[in-house]
DNA sequence: CTGTCTAAAATGTCAGACAATTAAACGCAC
DNA sequence: GTGCGTTTAATTGTCTGACATTTTAGACAG
């Protein structure tokens, strides 16, 4: 592992960042054993304390776990989709709340790359998304849903297409854009009408993906990104009147 | 703030869990101060060790930024889409290489995501997206060029597809999957045969876009990903043969 | 009013101690 | 020798108190 000259920025950051390197990098292998607190201050020449705080940084971002006890110390960490999934999809919502992302642009991304998906979803989709599909579509028809559980159940839906597509990286990365938009989309108030049209080409999609008819399940999308659109204006200018 | 009961599981993850739904959910705005270590320290009943620990997990996310000095203290950072870039990068990188996701997946999601650009990109890339992909293409032909210079070129002309959408979730979404292929690129030796291949299609992606010719650059695409995958594939075996 | 000095507040670092946890080594009866 | 408690050592988790460093605000002299 490397050493830290005279910079005059934190000690623990720079700790973090030499052992990040070295996982990174693959110098260091999954399940690999890191040296000891102990061994570590002695190795970068500063206190416990201050590689402990390295250590954090780098349990924050999931590179590595701890075990107490005889055999314990930090031991590098497999990433996991499902970490890797939480990880994007907090980053990204934080990315369009802080940024002010506006409703268009966030709309758009998500659709342009959901319609990515079709195609692929198209040949591959299994029984079982279909039947999720099927089963959200079913929920979104019941009366007294309530907004939140609408889009709850809406998110589902498009994440059982994009699933459908059967590629891990392609659901991983979508992740993002799917969930991250679900706060915008909370704002708008869902009309019967509203839910109505939305079901309808949820069901037009569920039906072109069936019979495997790309071209009809991307044209649905199409539409209901533009109707997704006009949804999200109509709110959006109902909340800057207020 | 709230408090921690009786919980087995390490204190200062407890609390940076604390700090950060606060923030994630609203309650703390950008560039609102924290209290002191000292008082969070109260507040929580542990020690300044402990909430120090708290507080670097933060760090290590980009969810907030220390200052020292009379006036200094922890604040809530604003989460930069070049933040947010690099971590996403970081994420997908590691996602890749310690799951073992192999060549053909990672370049379907790869290419079926830009594919999505496409349309987008064809409609309003600037007059500087083209001339960086004009340029780009220019140095992928000169002689001489490294396989790894070839492959950071060939990310920078994707990079300049992908922004021309000028859409920028649209861009942090794709900066991942583009990236994070890059250390299987790597892999390939590309021929001068393979790269007059890659440079010609590299160009008519490029004319396209100036034409505004949607259609023609998907088609290049698509044979850009076929050919990608083929050139992916023969690497793969001639690794597994050694 | 201006420049300088000082004090206070905050983070960054260190050293040492103890608690809690865990697995391995040990010892002892059988 | 085998099986089963017990001890012991290693390691992380936490606490305490101290000092160093950085930065601002305020006091004070000119």
């Amino acid at each position: 592992m490397k050493i830290d000259p005279k910079n005059k920025t934190d000690l623990s950051a720079q700790i973090a960042k030499a052992i990040r390197d070295a996982i990174i990098s693959g110098d260091m292998n999954v399940d690999e054993r890191l040296p000891s607190e102990s061994e570590l201050a002695d190795q970068f020449d500063v206190s416990r304390s201050t590689v402990r705080e390295a250590l954090k940084r780098l349990a924050a971002q999931n590179l590595i776990r701890t075990q107490r006890g005889a055999t314990g110390g930090a031991f590098v960490r497999r990433l996991s989709y499902d970490d890797a999934y939480a990880q994007h999809i907090t980053t990204s919502t934080l990315l369009l709340s802080m940024n002010a992302v506006d409703f268009e642009t966030a709309c758009e991304a998500r659709f342009a790359l959901e319609r990515a998906c079709a195609p692929l979803s198209s040949a591959r989709r299994t029984p079982d998304h279909l039947a999720t599909m099927r089963a959200e579509i079913h929920r979104q028809a019941q009366p007294g849903l309530s907004d939140e559980r609408f889009c709850d159940s809406d998110v589902a839906f498009h994440r059982a297409l994009v699933d459908g597509a059967g590629n891990p990286v392609l659901s991983y990365q979508l992740a993002g854009a799917v969930e991250a938009m679900q706060p915008l989309m909370n704002m708008i108030t869902f009309t019967q009408r509203n839910r109505d049209v939305i079901i309808g080409l949820h069901t037009r999609i569920a039906d072109a993906l069936e019979m495997q008819n790309s071209a009809d399940a991307d044209a649905a999308l199409a539409e209901l990104t533009a109707y997704t659109l006009t949804l999200g204006e109509e709110a959006m200018e109902a909340r800057a009147k207020r």
